[in-house]
DNA sequence: ACCTGAACACCGTTCAAGT
DNA sequence: ACCTGAACACCGTTCAAGT
């Protein structure tokens, strides 16, 4: 259902991407994409059911982007590999983390990763009872962290500096790659203590 | 600028939390709101520069219903305290996460929320270059959580039943309650582990 | 100071009609 | 099977004009 897209649909759902990519969620309207694939808007809605399909698509193809391959062995550096891999793969798509939102985790491919995730935290001793929330503090911790990475990247500095010092965060050149490692870090420390 | 504002701000905010609560996010348009006072959609634009801006105060007015008045003392009970008002305040409003996830944390209210965790998080020993990450994790967990409590809750069981088989939960009644506080003593496990 | 109506440039979606 | 144009019911926003 989700794989085996015909050539059209594929076409439509990289267009999409490019847009994303090129001009952000906003201007990701069905017309959009229409013209951009010289084609009337109204030819889209053969391929998918509506606007929200389509949207549900696009989040199984950013999530295809993540390789649950690593899924046979156990211990905590796969699960780590795979986090950062979701990280980058979420920063390398633009607003990838807002089509995540409004979209249900539904998509085979991010179910995928989500079972992925539920399987490592097992196999690191993780009651059966503590599965879902674990696995749930992981995964939303991801997409957040990415979200709020945007915005802390401002091209006008100084309306970062601004918000850290409003916020009252002194420190205001953070490296977010250690922050991410840090926070990550927390969540596993937390989950084993309550093993 | 965010406290003192007229009444027409004040009942114009006041009709969008009512379509909020009624009808969702996706109803509330500046027509809507407009229609629903008696007076032209236009006429909005005297009070608000744009729809963002009165995004920005409906953040701000979902804000203020939480009581940060207990930044004297110092314990970790203050901060449980903090962060469960601060998820039934967000469950009370119908798509306030939304809100939040759609406006940028700069309004005077939900900056004091932000400043009393980072207080409550470093009188409980947490060292000023992890404040920040500490911060960022005990505030995206209340939003991902309630953002998520919404998707469990499905008027159709069966639905939520077949989501969490496909995910590999097996646990399909949980208590949200139970499950939240879990999340939230994992994360501070892992930052007082951290300390 | 505050509100109006008309207008502009967009949306998602449906549907009868074409090939 | 696949695409079209016209149309419907919406959007946010601007602006000249009213009181």
């Amino acid at each position: 259902m989700y794989e085996n897209v015909s050539l059209t649909k594929k076409l439509i759902i990289s267009k999409a991407i490019d847009i994303l990519n090129e001009d952000g969620i906003d201007k990701l309207s069905m017309r959009v994409i229409a013209s951009k694939l010289n084609v009337s808007a109204t030819s889209i809605y053969w391929h998918f059911k509506n606007k929200d399909e389509l949207l549900l698509y696009i989040s199984e193809y950013i999530c295809q982007q993540i390789n649950c391959n690593a899924t046979k062995e156990f211990c905590e550096e796969l699960l780590i590999d795979l986090i950062v891999q979701y990280r980058l793969v979420l920063k390398s798509i633009r607003d990838s983390v807002k089509i995540m939102q409004i979209t249900p985790p539904i998509t085979p491919s991010r179910q995928e990763i989500i079972r992925t995730i539920n399987k490592l935290i097992i196999n690191l001793g993780v009651k059966e009872k503590d599965v879902f929330i674990s696995s749930t503090l992981i995964n939303n911790y991801v997409l957040s962290f990415v979200s709020d990475e945007k915005n802390f990247c401002f091209e006008n500095v100084d309306e970062s500096e601004t918000l850290f010092r409003d916020l009252g965060i002194v420190n205001n050149d953070l490296d977010l790659e250690v922050e991410f490692m840090k926070g990550l870090k927390i969540i596993l420390n937390g989950i084993k203590l309550s093993i």
